[in-house]
RNA sequence: GCCCUCGUAGCUCAGUCGGAUAGAGCGACCGCCUCCUAAGCGGUAGGCCGCAGGUUCGAUUCCUGCCGAGGGCGCCA
């Protein structure tokens, strides 16, 4: 059993020797910031004592008094402090206890859970309209979809990636008008697509095609290979018309009526979304006889409900007033609003050396994301796109994320995980064979840069945990970097290899860089992003290999 | 006007499911290579956590109002 679960026992104990009634009482065991206050600390005292009308203070001396007499593994002393905080400091063992974890765990199982129970959960992200190359924004919804789904995995659900396609209605029709005027040099439509980009498909497009369906084929084969040289794969790339073809769309809107969730009025169809919180209701069919966008994406919505139990969205900020329609819709059809998650993501700014970058060099059209990723890479493009919070927006600086310095987090983290290797190799070319982790004495670790590398590694359970909850995959990147310094310290503070180092020591520590290296690999795993065994940089400082 | 997100160090941003002395990187300044890769390490300086109220033992965190920035408010997608 790990500290944690062993200390609420007992603190569960402790309370209901104390004749407390703790039915609706969540024991909170945190990790103070603070050394002093103890390796682990609890407010239960300060919680519990308000409903008790009791002192915080008398009734943390009283909880404290009983677990003292329990004597909980590894424990070192239970101290009270501030308002009635009850802090426990605990023998360096707890951590050695970690590390045997860890090692035990290895990169396939380290920070890995059951909670998904393999529930079937479908992320849809990017979904860009066939219309046009992928821009720098939707790197990110990109880099931030394909690493929840990372997530949600390494908690035990069953994931499927999936893309959808509006290769219908008015937007395609104004394309392959568009892409058809370029080919025949006519006047492009009023309200068509110009970019630069129209200009060199419609070069490609052979004479004797139909512009929609060649034009469709060329965006989503652009599409499919931007998100390749990201390392991003979709599982289904779901097709609007599909839906028309099978009748679905019609269906949905069977059930709707049925559910009494739609109503006609000036000769369309609405959906009474209002009933679920919307500020209007939503037209689903025009007065034509068209569709609009809502209508097939309820319906998509409806289709994903058939295949999965919980779904995850990734949609842009100017979707945001979608959310509630959608959840009206999925209610109205019977599902749960919260078992369709929606993560909106902030814009995103391109940069060069500070300045707002609007148009490619290249092109003098927006900035493709083929070409952001061609720029900086892909492991610098996913690390930076996944470093703030979504509902951040974002300046994306190419010229600093291209380059390979010190500025640039991701070298920081991949460096500390070449470093590890650099370290493995050496200790084999020294011929030393570690022995077992059983048959190692872990108790000489016991710096205080060795100790907070175990720290961390506790934490990162956790933090994946919360970080798919939350659908913020910002947090692991954070957490690669300060545990990327928490190694660079050590490995700056404690050798490993050496003369003057015991052979004891140097077996402890192997098995501390192996953990760390457990740490380091599961979460660039989760990010998406590559972990390097050799990271040499050259003469001018500007190329890496690695 | 209504809705969403943001406002924290000079800059870029974490932290916020109420907790103890608010953090990191960059930039500035001062140090560290006879040593497993200096893409590294250590230190100093830098803060009315946008403003004003409220809730309570305790608020950067929750609530209300205001100010500022971005985005959205179509029988477009």
């Amino acid at each position: 059993m790990d500290v944690r679960s062993s200390l609420i026992e007992a603190i569960q104990k402790a309370l209901q020797k104390l004749t407390v009634d703790l039915s609706f009482e969540e024991i909170h065991l945190e990790r103070p910031a603070n050394p002093e206050h103890g390796d682990w600390s609890t407010n239960v005292a300060l919680a519990i004592s308000k409903k008790l009308n009791r002192n915080p203070r008398d009734f943390a001396s009283e909880v404290t008094e009983v677990l003292i007499h329990q004597s909980p593994d590894h424990m070192k002393k239970i101290e009270i402090a501030g308002p009635g905080f009850i802090n426990f400091k605990l023998e360096n063992s707890w951590l050695h206890d970690v590390l045997n974890q860890v090692v035990d765990a290895g990169t396939d199982n380290w920070a890995k859970h059951k909670i998904g129970n393999n529930k079937k959960v479908i992320v849809e992200f990017v979904s860009a309209n066939p219309t046009g190359p992928l821009h720098a924004g939707h790197g990110r919804g990109a880099c931030f979809g394909d690493s929840v789904a990372r997530l949600y995995q390494r908690c035990g659900y069953s994931v499927q990636r999936d893309f959808y396609i509006n290769d219908r209605g008015t937007q395609m029709k104004l394309y392959a008008e568009s892409l058809a005027a370029e080919a025949s040099d006519e006047k492009i439509p009023e309200d068509g697509y110009r970019g630069e980009y129209i200009k060199e498909w419609a070069a490609e497009m052979p004479p004797d095609v139909d512009p929609f369906e060649w034009g469709y084929q060329r965006a989503l084969r652009s599409h499919r290979e931007a998100l390749e040289a990201l390392n991003i794969y979709f599982d289904n790339w779901f097709s609007e018309r599909s839906m028309v073809a099978s009748g679905a769309i019609e269906e949905t809107l069977t059930d709707l009526r049925s559910a009494e969730a739609v109503f006609e009025s000036d000769g369309a169809v609405w959906l009474r979304s209002t009933n679920w919180g919307d500020d209007k209701d939503r037209v689903l069919v025009k007065s034509d006889g068209e569709y609009t966008y809502l209508l097939p994406d309820v319906t998509y919505h409806r289709d994903k409900f058939k295949r999965a139990d919980l779904l995850v969205n990734v949609w842009g900020a100017d979707h945001h007033g979608y959310i509630t329609r959608m959840h009206a819709a999925m209610s109205a059809l019977g599902h749960k609003p919260e078992d369709l998650k929606i993560a909106i993501t902030q814009m995103v700014r391109l940069q060069r050396d500070g300045q707002e970058v609007k148009l490619s060099k290249r092109t003098g059209d927006i900035v493709e994301l083929a070409e952001v990723i061609e720029e900086v890479g892909s492991d610098a493009a996913r690390f930076t796109y996944l470093l703030l919070s979504v509902d951040s927006s974002q300046n994306f600086d190419l010229e600093l994320v291209a380059q390979q310095v010190n500025e640039n987090p991701v070298f920081y983290v991949q460096y500390a995980h070449a470093r590890i290797h650099s370290i493995m190799k050496k200790s084999q070319e020294a011929g030393i064979e570690r022995p077992s982790i059983a048959e190692t004495d872990l108790s000489v670790l016991n710096h205080p840069s060795e100790l907070a590398i175990l720290r961390s590694l506790q934490e990162l359970p956790d933090m994946v945990l919360r970080s798919t909850q939350e659908v913020a995959p910002h947090r692991i990147t954070n957490w690669s970097r300060d545990f990327a310094s928490l190694f660079h310290s050590f490995y700056h503070d404690c050798r490993v290899l050496g003369e003057d180092i015991s052979i004891t020591v140097t077996e402890a520590r192997l098995w501390l860089v192996e953990a760390a290296r457990v740490g380091l690999v599961v979460s660039l795993d989760l990010l998406g992003v590559s972990a390097p065994t050799e990271m040499w940089r050259n003469e001018e400082g500007e190329e890496f290999h690695g």
